[in-house]
RNA sequence: CGGGGUAUAGUAUAGAGGCAGUACGCGUCCAUGGGGUGGAUGUAGCGGCGGUUCGAUUCCGCCUACCCCGACCA
């Protein structure tokens, strides 16, 4: 892609009104633009991480047999009284409902299990047809008392969320930490290797116990307790333990931390399905209720999680998997030309190379490539073409490395 | 929702009860060409409503928006 024709529009200042690291970062390196609190577009930077997280989430919800859909936002009324969600009060205080001028009432999702109850229901379901999967990313509409930190708490944000109907209790089970293995996995890819499994209460959404995706992080707005040898973590809502007890699983000693939530998982039983009907044929003939489970992955907000994680005094530093463009490439002086033949051989191999083709001072696109933080830049001017070579260095490194032009490409394979 | 803070150009910042300034950005021109290069020139601004006053962007009040702490929290 070429720089000059991307809207990529850097800053040089931070933005006063901002603090958190994350909005910080993706303002200035424009990734992102503030509408008002909590609610962010996604410039074409920030959308390209965007997809790449989203592409992996999607690789791995069909990975384990989720179906892709899409789910409308905005709900009538007369399907969250079914469960009685609708009138519920802490379910009243985060979701947007409001009565159009027909003076017919909805509201905006905040989340879709009775939307994905709803679909299935309409078809005669019998234990064969059961487990149903299937997940979308789509908006999800929140009434926060207040957004704060960039994209990390916001009322208007993406999500990723996947509900599951089982014919029984043990499967569901089964596929609940089946989901909490791919969500693992999820993080990995992307580069967060501490991400811990924690037990918590269900909020809004059920009594029972579920289990969140936390990423140890000063940032964090949660607190968990988590053992430092095992895998053993509880969210402090449901803490009993005192910091410095014994790990209840393995003795090891209990420590706490701030964390960020990445993903939750529920399991809800019968609940729903039985107060909206939504019954299966077993084996004998007989109606009996569906398990409903239901697992999101806060997907604008992982862009922002990365942001914060990611970054140094000169901007972000992309893991690769989420990084808009694997390499940056910049022209200085009259090196354009030959610029352009590499750019081209370099995007016929695959699409990851932003081209700065700007007319602008070496420092101005040295700067803005360190503040958008791809995991590669290669220079290209008068000085390396006397080598008949570029230089390619790693974001994350001080060391630059002379790579000969007519091996430019097949580098760049090997990576 | 309670507490604290802020509001001047696209961004970041000065400023005074009487013509609003600087830097960056953006436009044009010249020079330059490996860490936000130098010079010339142009462009664009006092969040809203009300009060005090001859006169308010400045003082006062209210509102709104944004940020932070707390409460809350898929």
């Amino acid at each position: 892609m070429l720089y000059s024709q991307s809207f990529i529009n850097t800053l040089r200042s931070n933005p006063k009104d901002e603090t958190s690291i994350n909005a910080k970062l993706l303002l200035r390196g424009g990734f992102i633009d503030k509408l008002m609190a909590g609610s962010y577009t996604f410039l074409p930077l920030g959308w390209r991480v965007y997809q790449k997280i989203e592409e992996i989430v999607r690789q791995e919800m069909n990975a384990i047999g989720g179906g892709e859909v899409l789910m409308p936002l905005l709900h009538p009324k007369d399907v969250w009284n079914e469960t009685g969600r609708w009138g519920d009060k802490g379910v009243k205080e985060i979701m947007y409902q409001f009565k159009s001028v027909d003076d017919r009432e909805y509201g905006l999702s905040f989340t879709h299990e009775e939307i994905f109850l709803d679909v299935v229901r309409k078809h005669s379901l019998s234990y064969k047809n059961l487990p149903v999967k299937l997940y979308h990313f789509s908006t999800k509409f929140r009434n926060e008392p207040r957004a704060k930190s960039g994209l990390l708490r916001g009322r208007e944000f993406i999500m990723k969320d996947l509900y599951s109907l089982h014919s029984a209790e043990e499967d569901l089970d089964n596929f609940y930490w089946q989901v909490a293995g791919a969500y693992l996995k999820i993080f990995k890819r992307l580069g967060l290797e501490n991400v811990k499994t924690v037990e918590a209460s269900g909020g809004v959404f059920t009594s029972g116990h579920t289990h969140e995706f936390q990423v140890i992080h000063p940032v964090g707005e949660d607190t968990i307790y988590h053992c430092a040898k095992c895998d053993w973590a509880h969210n402090k809502e449901i803490h009993i333990h005192k910091i410095g007890a014994q790990c209840p699983e393995c003795g090891g000693e209990v420590e706490t931390a701030s964390s960020i939530e990445i993903g939750n998982i529920f399991r809800f039983g019968t609940v729903y399905s039985e107060k909206m009907g939504v019954n299966f044929k077993n084996a004998d003939g007989q109606l009996k209720p569906a398990y409903l489970g239901s697992y999101g992955i806060g997907m604008s907000r992982l862009v922002g999680v990365l942001a914060e994680m990611f970054n140094d005094d000169f901007g972000l530093v992309w893991p690769a998997a989420a990084a808009p463009f694997k390499i940056h490439l910049v022209s200085l002086g009259g090196a354009a030309p030959k610029a352009e033949k590499i750019y081209q051989q370099i995007a016929a191999e695959s699409a990851e190379v932003l081209w700065d083709d700007r007319d602008e001072s070496p420092g101005v696109k040295l700067s803005d490539a360190d503040l958008i933080g791809a995991p590669y830049r290669i220079i290209i001017s008068d000085k390396t073409l006397e080598k008949e070579s570029v230089e390619v260095k790693r974001r994350e490194s001080e060391k630059v490395e002379m790579v000969k032009l007519d091996n430019i490409v097949e580098w760049f394979k090997n990576i």
